[in-house]
DNA sequence: TCTTCGTATGTCAACGGTGACATACTCCAA
DNA sequence: TTGGAGTATGTCACCGTTGACATACGAAGA
């Protein structure tokens, strides 16, 4: 690994003229560029991306950091991310925190420590204080759920209403018990959902029922194993909603297997394949595509302009797609 | 943002014994320890990472490059490279490539431009030569795909064989007329796997038919209209093999589309809910898992000892999952 | 009492670029 | 002929941390 010193010397000029050359400076004549771009070609020269960084106290790179890639949510919204990134020619690093609160501040301090010029964050823990100190020199937005304990964009999608949206769906095809399965109520998006189906449950003057409510479902074998345990009880909900995607993808199989795909069921956010599912799946499209590029719409405009005053929250709408799932 | 110079006024000590108090070092007396600590905590220090990382010449972290982290194979293996990572608390930074041949070394480029200790990437364009003056300083291992023009670590899928097990057993059930959906043959693997049918074809004496050969469909709109223009022939095939799980998972709407479900298909690649299907999907299933933890493995193998010969080339069996898609 | 050793701390330079500033030359108008 | 203005190049310091090395002290052994 050679450096530009190295190359100074070989075209007997100084590192300077060498960096002029690297940054396209006008005022370089053509000899020495030509001196200059042939001693790079002989010694394979690279610029060491993580000098000039440090130098100049600021990567060209962005950070998003997501609780799991291999959800077809934030794969979606991490693409998008990655197209509008592309097209201001900056680089993106990805980095997945589990959903674990405790591993959600090393993992955003890996990528905040490199001095990433923006970050992208999905709030695990409850308190984001942390990130504080970081924000005079890091612009940030957080997706999906709004940060707690500290004054930052978000682009997040309407829980409450979405889920409120599907349960009166339901309510209006004659379902009076309704499932709900979901992750831990500590994450945000499950509390806001949950919220709006007991919105929806009340404004039909429906009691709600403890039984029919599971939350806690995280993993894939645990959403299925709350949908037997539902649909096991003596009293069982006529149709299910699901909170998110990923449980989605688990309940499914788990309602083939026990050959109950008759029952309704809307999920919260849509998936690849959902349209092609036997019955067809109903779901709230959350548009993870939307999410990701406002999102990164956002960051670039609060890095180019610091001081602009923007409007903080961004609530996008997601829309009910009924498919045959629900209207059976 | 305060530095450790800072830390150390605070303190009343050397900017040397900040850095011994945060690296742990034993010649550090309890005194001076809580003293920093405190000033630490004061001052809200964070160590800046890429000041160390340029000094040591060397990051912590590693990087992985995949074609496109939407991709289930990728995700999941990049979940698996992340597991293993963690538990060795190493970072780990991801970056996607795309498709386009031309910027496969800048993708990567910008992982090693910013020292990682080692590199997991998919070979995109027809040449890694690139990455030879790396090699000295950056441990790294090939997924997917094998590099050109490079002697390094990769860990592929048995290609050829998945390929040509999925045909045969198309050719037991006595199709004769069997079609293929691949991206394009630039893509190593996509090759491989067409070879594979070609030679299970001629294992069975059958004249390849060059109509039943679509390639260059990388998109999902591209896979899905090479299956309707495939069944729309005047020789339709009875069997559809699907070289890639992105293609398959295009080519199943397209199908229930025109009410061809009835079709023999066989998917190279798994993919959440093809077991959910209607019918259940075959697929030949490259295990993503396995390929993610291999490859990290050998990777950290390589970091700790660099010197240590080990084989190059690992090849992970497929295997075949007949479902009901290519059974009927 | 004088080494020697282990412990605790400090000094300085260096990692590889680049910003601030200096220098030197050419050309042209006054 | 002089003095800008514009062009082309160089010098030097510095970003924050840490490795190499120096220093200082107390304790233990000769």
């Amino acid at each position: 690994m050679s450096t530009m010193r190295e190359v100074a010397a070989l075209a007997g000029v100084s590192a300077k003229t060498v960096s002029r050359v690297m940054n396209d400076d006008r005022y370089v004549s053509d000899d020495v560029r030509r001196r200059v771009q042939q001693a790079i070609q002989e010694l394979q020269y690279v610029p060491n991306t993580l000098a000039r960084t440090f130098r100049s106290g600021r990567d060209a790179a962005i950070g998003i950091a997501v609780p799991d890639i291999s959800d077809p949510f934030f794969a979606t919204v991490t693409q998008a991310v990655e197209r509008i990134a592309r097209a201001r020619k900056t680089a993106v690093f990805v980095t997945s925190l589990g959903n674990d609160p405790l591993d959600e501040r090393p993992g955003v301090e890996a990528l905040l420590g490199r001095q990433v010029a923006g970050l992208i964050s999905t709030p695990i823990s409850a308190d984001q204080s942390y990130l504080k100190r970081w924000q005079a020199r890091t612009a940030m937005v957080f997706i999906d759920r709004s940060p707690t304990n500290i004054t930052a964009d978000s682009v997040v999608e309407d829980d409450h209403g979405g889920a409120c949206t599907a349960t009166e769906h339901l309510l209006e095809h004659g379902h009076r018990r309704i499932g709900f399965i979901g992750d831990a109520v500590s994450v945000a998006t499950t509390a806001r959902r949950l919220a709006g189906y007991r919105a929806a449950l009340a404004g039909a003057g429906i009691a709600e029922d403890p039984d029919l409510i599971v939350l806690g479902a995280t993993t894939a074998h645990e959403a299925a194993a709350a949908a037997r345990h539902l649909l096991g009880q003596a009293q069982p909900p006529t149709a299910l909603f699901s909170s998110n995607a990923r449980s989605s993808i688990a309940v499914v199989p788990a309602l083939q297997a026990i050959g109950r795909t008759d029952i309704a069921f809307i999920s919260f956010g849509d998936f690849p394949l959902a349209d092609a599912l036997n019955p067809t799946l109903s779901v709230v499209d959350q548009d993870p595509n939307s999410v990701g590029q406002v999102a990164a719409n956002r960051l670039f405009e609060r890095m180019d302009q610091p001081t602009k005053r923007l409007k903080r929250k961004l609530v996008l709408p997601v829309v009910l797609v009924p498919r045959a799932s629900c209207c059976s």
